[in-house]
DNA sequence: AGCACGCCGACT
DNA sequence: GTCGGCGTGCTC
């Protein structure tokens, strides 16, 4: 059957109108319009004629076919939410959400612009005069227009939420005082723009050989028009960022605008300066301390071609760019590229798709790259790139890996080996910086009884509660929390002590060993306010501390010349998590972490510590051999058809009763029975997930395997119809492809 | 946003 | 009664 009905949403800037209505589509236009134009439609009862965008196409209407009205014309000529709804749609299809998530995803200020625009009322006549009208509509029993006009003399402009809001002013009100011509309605645009105002210097450094060739390589093809992905491997300190930033320029010069994605956690005052210094006001930055007004602010600035370049996290991809040339992605590994939240997308994909609609070129940098885009270049999908020296001086660290059994065995029960004592010591005399980093989340261990083996769990999730430094207990998943237990709930013994060292033991320990240290911790408990990640890093820089002790975040990004030693207290331990990309986690963390030693003159030193030290992830990391890791990574996921080899859907179930989760992935995945006969598509499960409970819902999933990723999208929109047939919210079943996190 | 509808107080 | 201001809700 033919779609002959579309759903269009109405462009009215800042209105209560986002959600989508049905309209039929007249025969002469059935052949124009497509998802993402933008139409014409009668709207409201005087059929005055709107702009409006087509999100959807459909073949039966889903509103009183009476009342259907008739899209009058196609608007043609480029707009720019014509791409990025053409991109929802994509997103919609590629990774299964409803039409209005997805959207709700591109075009994200949409709701926030009637918030936002600076409408201010004006009051067109003198103070006095309007005190006469007010008390002339006072005696007319007009209190509306009495209650605006008194308001107006006071003030000579007044700010619309504040009409609407503090004294309800409706629209008709107003409107007879425009009419009357008492007031005038200006819409004020002031921008702020987040970078302050700074004087720009014109520095261009000059690009070493190797930097020099791919700018050379890439651009030659940019020129012949040819447009693809780019890889460049560059280990950390060999200036990638100078390689996109004459990339930038070359696009910029030709019109077009750039985006550029950052983990936001790497993103430093220094970074923002240097692209400050040399693309002065044509570039802004978003992150997440911006409001939304001065986001909506950006994407207004970018709207009208003021700016070219942006950099930010994953959203700004969704930046309202006319013309996109290139899109850049920093540390293209980071996990913090696929959303965690419907639609579950990953940035790197979606950028691929962003290009193809923009025909701009896409490339992708990083120290260790993800297997998925090292696997496509390998293949030749990519182009591909390597910077193998280190610009910024400083040799290569050298690295120890210490067996934690053995030292058990020795009779070192602390959590330093002795190499590690002996490094530290060494440091602490020299009064040089050290680092020492914990492979795990969370801070604190869990809680149970050395009697009867009872662990402490919280009753709302699926996990073990930990221990914090003020004695209650907490979950982390739903910030449950009690107090501490002096005896077991179960056996009443006394034996309820705390398994395995978080940062905060860590730093009890290294206290207790080292005397009085300067030390500085961090973790999600230090760094709950904006700034203090910030302050932290910069008060360690300042040499405030000597010692640094955290999780993953002080691995990422920032350089400390004087570093000389760090330390991985236990390296398996992102290994045991179970999900597949376990190895790909820990030989990343593991590289980075090392990274750190040594950036600066004096030679820097690494401690490997860990229970499984041969295994390769560690070994690799520690020779700092990205190929040959890759290759024994690659003989893993081939072996358990895992991507990239392989494609994989995870079908996340969430119920609130216990039982019906696996029900419900047992019938899905009898009804895809058939189908995966017949393409030899893989089902796993349905299982409970690794975290069977969180926040008192059940969680479970099923998982379905293929080479050809279109075998599985088709299976989603199968099992997508099987649900909606079943009436079955969106919020209860969730597709990731190819999941980041273990589930 | 704009328009209709319905409520309510004031005035022929 | 009915006229007009004013708030409310709907628009495919």
């Amino acid at each position: 059957m033919q779609k002959v009905y579309a759903r269009v949403i109405i462009d009215i800037s800042h209105e209560k109108v986002d959600r989508p209505f049905c309209y039929k589509i007249p025969c002469h236009l059935l052949e124009q319009v497509k998802i993402g134009d933008c139409v014409e439609v009668p709207f409201g009862k005087g059929n005055i004629l709107r702009k409006g965008y087509v999100i959807e196409l459909m073949e039966t209407p889903d509103f009183d076919p009476d009342l259907i009205k008739e899209i009058e014309s196609v608007k043609t000529g480029i707009q720019v939410e014509n791409k990025l709804i053409k991109l929802a749609y994509w997103i919609r299809e590629e990774y299964g959400s409803t039409m209005i998530q997805a959207l709700q995803t591109v075009l994200p200020v949409k709701q926030k612009v009637k918030q936002k625009e600076n409408r201010i009322l004006l009051r067109k006549c003198t103070k006095e005069e309007a005190a006469l009208q007010a008390e002339f509509c006072e005696k007319k029993h007009q209190p509306a227009k009495a209650r605006l006009l008194k308001a107006l003399v006071e003030n000579e402009e007044i700010p619309y939420p504040l009409l609407t809001g503090k004294l309800h002013i409706s629209a008709s009100t107003i409107n007879s005082l425009k009419k009357a011509g008492l007031v005038e309605e200006i819409n004020e645009l002031a921008y702020r723009n987040p970078l302050k105002e700074q004087e720009m210097v014109k520095e261009r450094k000059i690009l070493s050989p190797s930097q020099q060739r791919i700018v050379d390589s890439i651009w030659s093809e940019y020129e012949n028009n040819v447009r693809k992905t780019y890889l460049i491997h560059g280990i950390t300190g060999s200036g990638k960022t100078e390689v996109y930033m004459a990339l930038i320029e070359k696009v910029v010069s030709q019109g077009k605008a750039v985006i550029m994605l950052i983990p936001e956690i790497a993103l430093t005052f220094q970074t923002v300066m240097r692209f400050q210094r040399r693309f002065g006001e044509r570039v802004s930055i978003l992150n997440s301390t911006l409001s939304l007004g001065e986001k909506y602010d950006q994407c207004e600035r970018a709207k009208k071609g003021e700016i070219d370049i942006i950099i930010g996290p994953r959203s700004a991809l969704f930046t309202p760019f006319e013309n996109i040339g290139l899109i850049l992605i920093d540390e293209e590994h980071e996990n913090t590229y696929k959303s965690e939240s419907m639609p579950k997308y990953h940035a790197r994909e979606v950028a691929e798709e962003l290009a193809r609609l923009h025909g701009a070129a896409v490339v992708l940098g990083s120290a260790t790259p993800s297997m998925e885009s090292y696997y496509k270049a390998m293949t030749g999908e990519y182009g591909f790139f390597t910077l193998k020296e280190r610009l910024t001086g400083g040799t290569l660290p050298k690295v120890y890996i210490e067996d934690l059994r053995e030292e058990l065995k020795k009779g070192n029960r602390s959590i330093f080996s002795d190499r590690l004592q002996e490094l530290i010591q060494d440091r602490l005399n020299k009064k040089e910086q050290i680092m020492l980093f914990l492979n795990r989340r969370g801070y604190s261990g869990f809680i149970s009884c050395r009697s009867c083996g009872y662990v402490m769990k919280c009753p709302h999730c699926d996990v073990s509660l930990s221990k914090h430094a003020n004695g209650k207990l907490v979950c982390h998943y739903c910030g449950y929390e009690q107090p501490a237990v002096t005896n077991c709930p179960k056996c009443n013994s006394k034996y309820m002590l705390g398994f395995k060292a978080g940062t905060e033991k860590i730093e009890e320990e290294f206290c207790k060993r080292f005397g009085e240290v300067s030390i500085l911790r961090m973790d999600r408990d230090t760094t709950k306010t904006k700034d203090s990640y910030e302050e932290i890093l910069s008060d360690f820089m300042e040499e405030k501390a000597q010692v640094l002790i955290g999780t993953q975040m002080i691995v990422k990004g920032h350089d400390f010349p004087k570093v000389t030693l760090v330390g991985i207290l236990a390296a398996d331990l992102s290994l045991g998590v179970g999900d597949y990309r376990a190895g790909e986690r820990t030989f990343q963390l593991l590289t980075q972490a090392a990274g750190r030693a040594g950036r600066g003159e004096l030679p820097g030193e690494v401690v490997i510590q860990s229970y499984q030290p041969e295994h390769y992830s560690i070994q690799k990391a520690a020779a700092q051999d990205y190929e040959s890791f890759y290759q024994e990574e690659l003989m893993y996921r081939r072996l358990g058809g895992y991507p990239p080899v392989s494609d994989m859907l995870m079908v996340q179930i969430f119920e609130k009763e216990e039982q019906k989760g696996i029900l419900l992935g047992n019938k899905m995945k009898e009804h895809l029975k058939e189908y995966a006969m017949k393409n030899r598509m893989l089902i796993i499960g349905p299982a409970n997930a690794s975290v069977g409970k969180i926040n008192d819902v059940y969680r479970s999933c099923l998982i379905l395997k293929h080479k050809d990723k279109n075998i599985l999208k088709r299976a989603k929109t199968c099992l997508e119809q099987f649900l909606s047939t079943c009436g079955i919210e969106g919020k209860i079943v969730q597709f990731d492809f190819n999941p980041m996190n273990s589930f």
